[in-house]
DNA sequence: ATGTTATTGCAACTTTGTTGCAATAACAAA
DNA sequence: TTTGTTATTGCAACAAAGTTGCAATAACAT
């Protein structure tokens, strides 16, 4: 459906993705905004905002849902085939800008794509 | 824990594996095993699978774990870091032989990856 | 200032998967 | 074959993540 209305539920979930440049989980947004939101308002909020092209989501190593903010994305049509990284240290996701060059398939038509790279982020890496 | 004993349970689910030649969701075994075997029996089993390197799991796009036979896996090592292929005409999931170059990605240090491929599989590719 | 309707909160529900525990079944040893 | 040990199973209850229906509230166009 997307956003119609500016609300103040729709402002503190932005903001949220304003401070951060990862990934969040719509999890960790729920324990963030326990005592402003209730937990179906925020997703809620996450759906209409994928719709309108301003986060997409995509599943962690757990099945949990993470959203992000789109860069390249509209209404219309999401660009969101980069591959994302999930750092096994601390838990993070983040969105790689880069292209993973997925081959043809004989017989087959491809039509997307969802890549899940796991390993030891910049900050973990350094740590050891 | 790995399987200890051999048992019908075991036999039944092995048998499902052994007609199919894609991946069989967890969800799909318990139907199809409903009126023979409890759910918590499938899960603890397919769980020994895997850690047998017997059968290997990974999530599809809808967040529900799915599970196909290894091919050189063992007790010790996975070797499943194949992409899987899921149809978004019937549902159906299965392995890809072929290797998907991930590239290096400076700061950080890649451990795996999960590749989930969409598409319309060689059946549903045909019928249109 | 007012009327319409999108948005919210709440409670109840659904789906997928897990846990504890007593009963049962594999199977090694006698 | 029988017996004893313990892995396996089924059941019920639980847990986590997400969804739905509905009445109350808040945006906002007029």
């Amino acid at each position: 459906m997307g956003i119609v209305r500016k609300t103040k539920s729709l402002e503190l979930v932005l903001n949220e993705f304003r401070c951060e440049k990862t990934a969040i989980s719509a999890i960790e947004l729920i324990k963030r905004l326990y005592s402003k939101l209730n937990k179906t308002t925020i997703y809620r909020i996450l759906e209409n905002l994928e719709d309108d092209g301003v986060l997409h989501s995509f599943l962690g190593q757990e099945g949990v849902r993470w959203y992000a903010m789109c860069h390249n994305c509209s209404k219309s049509k999401h660009n969101d085939l980069h591959p994302h990284f999930e750092c096994v240290n601390c838990g993070k996701i983040d969105c790689l800008n880069l292209e993973v060059n997925i081959p043809n398939i004989p017989n087959r038509k491809v039509s997307s794509s969802q890549i899940l790279i796991q390993g030891k982020c910049e900050e973990c890496y350094d740590l050891k």
